[in-house]
DNA sequence: TTTATTAATCGTAATATTGCAATATAATAA
DNA sequence: TTATTATATTGCAATATTACGATTAATAAA
């Protein structure tokens, strides 16, 4: 029924999946990427980096910055965002574990 | 309109966020961590390990198996699954790039 | 104050996802 | 052959996501 029954899994596949979510559309890995290679915050220009609407654009990133992994200050009439560094490291640990499972014990199988 | 515009974005930036979607359900998490954990093949016993119906289950497996992170051995009546290791290991490659993008850049700024 | 400029929000259409009952398929057992 | 068992597929209802035009809000410039 397009719900997702989050109550029978642990807390750890939940957020697990929340954040692998947001990974999940193309249009925010683009933003994320463009935050990490600019070398200062990113003010304004996203929308014409990436070719989508502006309304879109600020809908992907507020998903992003529900999630806390960029955080946006306020100068002038536009708004610059960044990678939210602690939070990302914190995602990162999280995200790591879980592609980094132990891959060496099912020898005998398969 | 519900449809992502994959045309605008890269090949990395579209592969990324296709395995980062398959990710992006508790389900599919939860049945990964069961594969890696058991010491062989799962046989079974996912329905009752997770808790939703068998039609269910069985839907996020093909999800798996398409993207190439699972395989299936059929065994008489029933299937094994397992993690697939050498397509586990690139998908890890290109996940992990992303994620430990050099968060050391832009310290004068936010 | 009036007029840009920039970004967020609202509303809505189109499409995708999730979940499951019902059914189909395939292999084995009796 | 006829159950039985295990998994896949179909069809559908409920909900979520994506995208964008129109509008709003907030600040800056004239």
């Amino acid at each position: 029924m397009g719900v997702t029954k989050t109550e029978m899994f642990t807390d750890e596949q939940n957020k697990i999946s929340l954040f692998a979510k947001v990974f999940g559309h193309p249009a925010r890995v683009s933003i994320l990427q463009h935050l990490f290679k600019i070398n200062s915050c990113v003010c304004g220009d996203l929308v014409n980096e990436i070719g989508l609407a502006q309304p879109t654009i600020s809908q992907h990133l507020k998903e992003l910055k529900n999630l806390g992994l960029i955080k946006g200050n306020i100068e002038g009439t536009s708004v610059c965002y960044c990678i939210h560094k602690e939070n990302w490291t914190e995602m990162k640990t999280i995200m790591s574990e879980f592609l980094n499972q132990d891959l060496s014990k099912n020898q005998n199988c398969c």
